[in-house]
DNA sequence: CGAATCCTTGATGCTAATCAATGAGGGTGG
DNA sequence: CCACCCTCATTGATTAGCATCAAGGATTCG
């Protein structure tokens, strides 16, 4: 993954003590939770492949998708700053982890600040996710919502070396981009109806893929993604 | 405001560090943006006094409020990791801030790995903040989200030593209110109305305050916040 | 072949948006 | 000092967007 052009270049030493840092991989199925709101995780994550997905549940079981997580995502930080998790994570294709030990953290904040600050950015990346995400939940109308969700997740996608020649397969359910808009299902899938009648979508097998970007984005009001180099811990 | 119970104790080199990364102060007046979606801000600020908001803008003017910022909280952070500031903050009372220098970022990281630490703190809270309110603003109900909303600036306010015994008056009028929520003007102003009317808080000039935050927490279905020592940079 | 999961569609009702208007301060300039 | 304006809060009437209810179809899997 590390030659792909979205991640920048690391230092030999970065490269080795990342190497000892790990401490294995992990491997999770479709459907599978991976960390539980409430847990005290001992280890925090990179994702290697694979989709998932963080959410929170209200007592009475609403459910809040936040974002999605895709190959090259840290999961687990928040449990590992603040000790307790928030919020679960679940697999939505099987996933392959690289397991990190939450104690050495420390350690690669003194000894790697480079790839401390790298931890840093990816925070900091998660929050602009989120705000745009808390933006258009906020004030976007059902199917400006769900235009902009399809066209974020594709460009992040395909920013991580996903699918092939500008098509990338999304495996989601209706129900999960309910969740993800804060609408019902039935509502989202009149709104995703009308998508694949404009012809910007098609919805087949389980699954979803993005026909035309320009027009989704259009529809959006969203001006795309523009990331520069990421770093890959 | 470092004695104040919230906060973590600093070593004294750290102390000095800040110290010599602080470049000055500035005073910002009440409904004036301090930093604008899209600029380029040299700068990384602590809020040091005074209330203001985080928030993005749709191109047709329709408005969402991310957050709220409070004295200890560290704004700007996403400017200067990512280059461009993907959001606006706007001063809710009179406000004053401790300036940094964004450059003098990396320096933090490699000298003083426990502040870098704190760093990744401040955004990990930020992000599990949000997370939050994503919630709120997708599954929960009006009067649960505007139970939530206060019940949680009032618990926040409280933690950062704000008001004075169990009360705080909140600076902030219902349009603010309904651009957090996701909710228009009048609606927030008839869901408001229904708490007052059931005695858990109070709205006056120009502001709002807590009354019976158990019961605020009860109609919210929030188990309130629960932090313990943070840090101050 | 029955059960489970996911998608689809129509009918109905409620929540919240929009429209419209009024009132209560507070500030400002004549 | 008062008239005017501006901001903010409030309230009623109407409409629209979305939720909920209900049911059926397609596909997969054991």
């Amino acid at each position: 993954m590390r030659p792909l052009p979205a991640f920048r270049a690391f230092e030999p030493e970065e490269l080795e003590f990342i190497a000892r840092f790990k401490r294995g991989e992990l491997v999770v199925d479709r459907g599978a939770t991976v960390l539980v709101e409430g847990s005290h995780s001992p280890h925090l994550y990179t994702v290697l492949s694979g989709w998932g997905f963080r959410f929170k549940l209200l007592p009475d079981g609403r459910r809040q998708i936040l974002n999605y997580v895709m190959p090259g995502d840290l999961i687990g930080l928040q449990g590992s700053i603040m000790g307790e998790m928030q919020h679960s994570v679940e697999a939505l294709s099987g996933l392959i982890l690289c397991v990190f030990e939450r104690d050495k953290l420390l350690e690669l904040y003194s000894k790697h600040p480079g790839l401390a600050y790298d931890i840093t950015w990816l925070a900091s990346r998660e929050e602009r996710m989120l705000d745009e995400n808390l933006l258009s939940v906020g004030r976007r109308s059902a199917i400006e919502r769900a235009a902009y969700l399809l066209a974020f997740i594709h460009e992040r996608a395909r920013a991580g070396g996903l699918g092939t020649r500008s098509r990338v397969a999304i495996p989601i359910t209706q129900q999960h981009i309910a969740d993800t808009l804060g609408l019902s299902l039935v509502h989202t899938n009149k709104t995703l109806r009308k998508l694949v009648q404009r012809g910007v979508i098609e919805w087949r097998d389980g699954g979803c893929e993005v026909v035309d970007l320009q027009k989704l984005l259009y529809i959006s009001g969203w001006e795309g993604l523009d990331e520069g180099k990421r770093p890959l811990v």
